[in-house]
DNA sequence: ACCCATCTGAGCGATAACTCACATAACGTT
DNA sequence: AACGTTATGTGAGTTATCGCTCAGATGGGT
């Protein structure tokens, strides 16, 4: 059984626990929990897709694949999101790959049950094109971080917005990995992280880094961290009730 | 007068000439023909939009202006597109500028006359969505690009996706223009248009680059280029007339 | 016809990041 | 407890790009 159930409420999903009852009532017979392992894949790119997913404690990444094989992530989503928007926006499919960066749990929905709530342009419908808003900005300032700055900078970004979407301090996540998420090789993270860790802010052994020092980290950062997370706020914060 | 008439069909600009008849009508007549001249800022970061812009003849950068004042452009629209997606998507504004990469005409609309027409969950609705569904294909792959290519191949990219939305093969642009829209330093731009040049691939003098060799450029350049163009067809090709 | 602002060419040292190669360390399995 | 696999550390050599500087070229304006 590749897809394990689960017993979240979905409205651990920031977006889920946004809309009114009513359409949540709608769509709630039709959200199917599953429980993501670490590295599957959820789209591949140019895979017609079948589901929406919204993530209740999984972490999903983004990820453009180039023809000799390099990756970069474009952008990321855990309960803060969804990932599919594909269907609602009307390609049915993107040119990237969607992969299961932290295991963990997720409801995901028909295209069928998407569509038709959405097509009834109330809050599901705007919220949605406010988190693809929101996924814009992510990757737009994606796209100019990883022009602009530093390895180390970057790799303090990307620790920063997991942990935001983490329940825990400890990322189950290997420095290869992180290369292939960062568009770097690996011997650039060890020496990255190497340096923070040497400072404290992270601790790291064998494929789980643990996160010590968030200050420290948000010092080191570049302002691209601080400004999505606003843009988040400033899109979706009057919809999504105050806690994480 | 900082907005000069012109009498330019709306219909140059795609999305306006895929729109059926009725809904086009509806529209016409808010439609508000304006030049924009080279370097003129549609809208400013954080800037609440009052227009949407439909370029005829313009072509127009969406930049991101970092603290430190450099700048990396993760998008561009001429007539095949359209400038202003967050007013439709609900955020008002983006975190980032939009300016007049090439002097040229363009339809602007007025917030509410485009969201009453929005709202009517007609082919207008679905063709900008379309859109910003193409736009953000556009931005993730500079995202990857920014990180995995060569100044010179992205320089090759950029060539031929403002050349696409142009009527001439000149270029008003200086070294320094690309520079801030590639997001690296003038004299990088200067020595990848000296290597292109050299292989008589194209031509400049002071600030106007003629594009001699479109085939070679795109042998040279990342496969990006090719990427973004395929997806504009797949997601809006059944709207658009085969012109351009 | 000249001047001057602006654009482009070119050189040089500094540095970040890459490639390649191999050593060491941690963990799971048997 | 030994072994194999996978993760991380490190070093040497290379390349791309940066930052700075200045010279030379171009073309518009007076």
């Amino acid at each position: 059984m590749r897809a394990a159930k689960h017993t979240d409420d979905p409205r651990m999903n920031h977006l889920l626990a946004a809309l009114p009852g009513d359409e949540f009532d709608r769509l709630k017979t039709d959200l199917e929990p599953v429980s993501l392992a670490l590295g599957k894949v959820i789209y591949e790119s140019g895979e017609q897709l079948e589901y929406i997913y919204f993530p209740t404690t999984a972490i999903i990444s983004l990820l453009y694949i180039m023809e000799n094989g390099s990756t970069a992530e474009i952008g990321m989503a855990g309960n803060d999101g969804l990932v599919g928007i594909a269907l609602f926006m009307g390609g049915s499919t993107t040119p990237n790959r969607a992969v299961v960066q932290s295991a963990g749990n997720a409801f995901r929905l028909r295209s069928k049950a998407l569509l038709d709530e959405f097509q009834k342009s109330g809050e599901f419908h705007d919220i949605l094109l406010r988190y693809t808003q929101y996924l814009m900005t992510q990757i737009s300032q994606t796209a100019a971080c990883n022009r602009l700055h530093s390895v180390e900078q970057r790799l303090c970004r990307w620790l920063l917005n997991t942990h935001d979407l983490l329940q825990t301090n400890k990322l189950i996540m290997t420095h290869d990995l992180i290369a292939n998420m960062l568009g770097v090789r690996r011997e650039g993270v060890s020496i990255a992280a190497g340096n923070l860790q040497r400072e404290e802010l992270i601790k790291y052994v064998r494929g789980t880094i643990t996160i010590f020092d968030r200050k420290g980290l948000e010092s080191i950062t570049c302002e691209c961290y601080k400004v999505v997370k606003e843009e988040y706020d400033r899109l979706l914060g009057k919809y999504i009730s105050k806690n994480s």
